[in-house]
DNA sequence: GGGCTAATCCCGT
DNA sequence: ACGGGATTAGCCC
């Protein structure tokens, strides 16, 4: 609408352009004008970019160094420059007045103006605005006089303009000279407007990110603050019972309380793992924190590696499952296969929707705070009077509750949960496999706004150790309120009864999270985890056992801070400014961004040949060092993203007495980690001399990933990017401890007594594919994680 | 009054 | 000449 009358308009504009360019000036006159020109037209205005005077000049300027037909040409070109072109005209006039009238003239520009508005705009005349604006022209004269400054009327790009150039930013936030200018012509507005955009987008964003680090740090200080008074209150009462005054202790005996406290709290856990292992499962209460496990999953040894799309979900499962339904396609798999209504379906959806915005909600009675641990234990008596339901014999509960504020618009943070690639990626740490088995419904909008699919996942903690968790649920998306959405998941008792009862190791009770667009780019994310899971067999080792009870590895903390990290990264990867300390050496936006691109995709590699999926056999190999290391192998025929051949790859994890940050500061401190691996050196280059690239001698290379969002992997790569795929460290829990949280800061005081290391390697034992894997190779590498695990033992001295 | 945005000023390269 | 930082003016809440 506002190009056609525009269009016309353009024409005195142009005319005039190339001589008002001379005459003005005196930018102080247009900024008089300025004022007037509020009453003209808004949709011309906003459209219009050129805004009054000022613009005129802009714009003028701009197509002077284009041409000198540029005026004329810029007709066809430029639809969209308003009536505030007339602007120039005006100014024009008025200038000429003023040339001889000196003071007096800003009241005929006043009227002028006013005149022309009528004259030109025959659009929308406010008169109030206009009688306004004039006002403004008059009475602002002394001080634009004074600071020679001019100013167009306010406008805004129009949300088309800003779309477009919001794409074109997304690909690249400094475009150059010539992709300016075409966006320029594409949507009508000056060239220097579109530059003006992009500079003041950067700056925006860096405001926000500053903001947003600022509030990150700020929340570090709160918890610093917290910690530190707790540590003074118990060197007071020390002190009182030691008759020693709590100020002269000089801060190393801080220090040493701090390690004291944590080897304390690793001596209760321990102990707490003992009393629990000598306590039949089910006696544990209700109290949500008790779990069980899967059985081992690994079946589908020959699986392929590739990221599994739905189909290939579905044959990989029906394979090695020698499930019933071998030939189904994703369509019948819900109406045919399963016998499911989309009513009942829908029907299920919103009432899970219902409970898991009351267990998002609800405080008190239903949740508990644990003095012991922080942690929200969920009532379960309460639960059940409240959603009715019986509690199945056969499977242990897990509840959880946590929340976080999130640094991404709600659009994206909707679709990473809705399409699964996206959430795959969002949570490779978490999610070995995933698969959209149906869409029931699509949903309205890019939000998918109602959108029901069936979904398939396998859950994992970054250890061969712990099995997998597979489950089937539903996942509902619903906006719940103008600034509020919910993204529900459960478990649909039909499907499972249809698949394959071996198959089912983990239910979703209403599960999934409430999210609050804050609209500032933030948005409130209340996770609730609700599982049930089959007491069919429990986590071997006690350790394991405490992680997965304590909700570090499935629980609702865990899953939110893995999307805060993620979303960090998502932040961090279009940022614009990158501080010099992260900016390892990369100095160009498009060079950082692949680097990483390259980090991630080394995360997402070595998140997924660590975890216990079934992707992987893995064998159980012991070290004459008693650790206990698994091993598993795979050939890669084509994928292009690895080497191809036969990898291997090992793993091993421990449990260390050392807080997750300082165990993440000691790795991702090159030195002391060169220690550490250089030690084990010896080891690295007879592995790779004796596969068959013969005398190569590798560095490993460690991409230190010290960005948010992969805090708690480093990876690594040989320089070739050949030998070795990414290999390294993953500590949990992670992305708890090691970044401040925004809402639930203070949580979680029994995570840090300690973390639980894994290391692995992956390595090239051979380029050919039918090459069997080498003895040598397994023990070898076997040595080189011992030797690794108890240099880090060493070093950190916690044996 | 503060936040947001288009535009301007000014400075360093 | 150009880009970025600082600043400003106009509008909206």
């Amino acid at each position: 609408m506002m190009s056609n009358n525009n269009n016309e308009n353009q024409v005195s504009a142009s005319n005039v352009s190339s001589r008002t360019k001379d005459l003005f000036a005196s930018p102080a006159l247009s900024l008089s004008l300025a004022g007037i020109f509020r009453g003209g037209n808004a949709a011309a205005a906003a459209a219009g970019g050129g805004g009054g005077g000022g613009s005129a000049e802009v714009e003028d300027g701009e197509e002077g160094s284009g041409g000198g037909g540029g005026g004329r040409k810029r007709r066809e070109e430029t639809v969209e420059i308003s009536s505030e072109n007339s602007g120039a005209v005006v100014m024009m006039r008025s200038y000429s007045c003023r040339s001889t009238a000196g003071d007096g003239e800003f009241e005929m520009v006043g009227e002028h103006d006013d005149e022309n508005d009528e004259e030109e705009d025959d659009d929308d005349d406010d008169d109030e605005r206009n009688a306004k604006g004039g006002e403004r022209g008059g009475g602002g004269e002394k001080t634009m006089m004074k600071s020679k400054k001019k100013r167009k009327k306010y406008h805004r790009h129009t949300p088309e303009q800003i779309r477009e150039m919001e794409a074109l930013f997304k690909e690249s936030p400094h475009p150059d000279e010539k992709q300016r200018q075409q966006l320029s012509k594409q949507l009508g507005l000056a060239p220097r407007q579109v530059k003006f955009w992009f500079q003041n987008r950067r700056t925006q964003i860096k405001a926000i990110q500053e903001r947003h680090e600022n509030s990150l740090l700020k929340s570090h200080i709160d918890k610093l603050r917290d910690e530190n008074k707790a540590l003074r209150e118990t060197i007071a009462s020390a002190a009182s019972c030691c008759c020693l005054n709590s100020d002269l202790l000089p801060s190393s005996d801080e220090q040493h309380l701090r390690l004291e406290n944590v080897k304390l709290k690793a001596e209760v856990e321990r102990l707490r793992v003992l009393v629990e292992k000598h306590t039949p499962p089910g006696g544990r209460g209700a109290a949500g924190a008790g779990t069980t496990t899967t059985v081992a999953t690994s079946s589908c040894s020959g699986g392929s590696s590739d990221r599994h799309n739905q189909q290939d979900h579905n044959n990989n499962n029906n394979k090695s499952r020698g499930s019933a339904a071998t030939t189904t396609t994703s369509l019948d798999f819900y109406s045919g296969v399963f016998g499911l209504e989309k009513a009942r379906v829908l029907d299920v959806a919103n009432q899970a929707m219902d409970e898991l915005k009351k267990m998002a909600a609800a405080n008190d009675p239903l949740w508990v705070r644990s003095i012991e641990t922080g942690r929200e234990i969920l009532n379960y008596d309460e639960y059940l009077k409240e959603f009715g339901g019986g509690r199945g014999r056969a499977a242990v509960v897990e509840a959880s509750r946590s929340s976080v504020v999130v640094f991404l618009e709600i659009q994206r943070l909707l679709q990473s949960f809705m399409d699964v690639n996206q959430w795959k990626e969002m949570f490779a740490c978490m999610v070995a496999k995933a698969a959209t088995v149906d869409v029931i419904c699509n949903g309205d909008g890019p939000n998918r706004n109602g959108g029901i699919q069936l979904m398939f996942a396998e859950l994992q903690m970054l250890t061969p150790m712990v099995p997998t968790r597979e489950v089937y649920f539903v996942r509902y998306c619903k906006q719940l309120g103008p600034y509020e959405w919910g993204i529900v998941d459960v478990s649909i008792d039909k499907v499972e009864q249809n698949i394959d009862a071996s198959l089912v190791k983990c239910r979703k009770r209403p599960s999934g999270c409430i999210i609050h667009d804050q609209s500032n780019g933030h948005c409130k994310v209340v996770w609730v985890e609700h599982l049930e899971c089959q007491r069919t067999a429990a986590v071997h080792s006690s350790i394991y056992r405490t992680i997965v009870n304590s909700g570090l590895a499935f629980g609702a903390k865990h899953w939110a801070a893995t999307l805060q990290l993620q979303c960090e990264r998502i932040v961090f990867f279009m940022a614009t400014n990158v501080p010099t300390k992260d900016s390892t050496g990369v100095a160009t936006f498009a060079g950082r961004k692949s680097i990483l691109r390259l980090a991630q995709r080394m995360t997402w590699t070595f998140c997924h040949a660590v975890g216990a999926s079934s992707y992987h056999t893995w064998n159980k190999v012991s070290a004459k060092t008693g650790e206990d290391i698994r091993v598993s192998s795979r050939k890669n025929l084509n994928d292009p993203g690895e080497p191809f051949g036969v990898i291997l790859c090992a793993a091993s994890s421990v449990w260390l007495p050392v807080s997750p940050h300082v165990l993440f500061d000691f790795l991702r401190d090159e030195a002391r980690r060169n220690e550490v691996m250089t030690k084990a050196n010896e080891t690295t280059t007879w592995i790779l001399q004796d596969s068959s690239t013969n005398g190569y001698e590798s560095t490993i290379v460690y991409a230190q990933v010290d960005i948010p969002g992969m805090q708690s992997v480093i990876t690594g790569c040989d320089s070739s990017n050949i030998t070795i795929l990414p290999s390294g460290f993953s500590i949990l829990p992670d992305g708890i401890d090691s970044r401040p949280q925004v809402i639930t800061s203070m949580e979680d005081k029994g995570s840090d007594g300690g973390s639980l290391l894994t290391i692995a390697f992956q390595i090239l034992t051979s380029t050919s594919p039918t090459a069997k894997l080498s003895v040598e190779s397994v023990e070898s590498v076997n040595a080189l994680i011992s030797c690794t695990l108890r240099n880090i033992k060493t070093s950190l001295e916690c044996e």
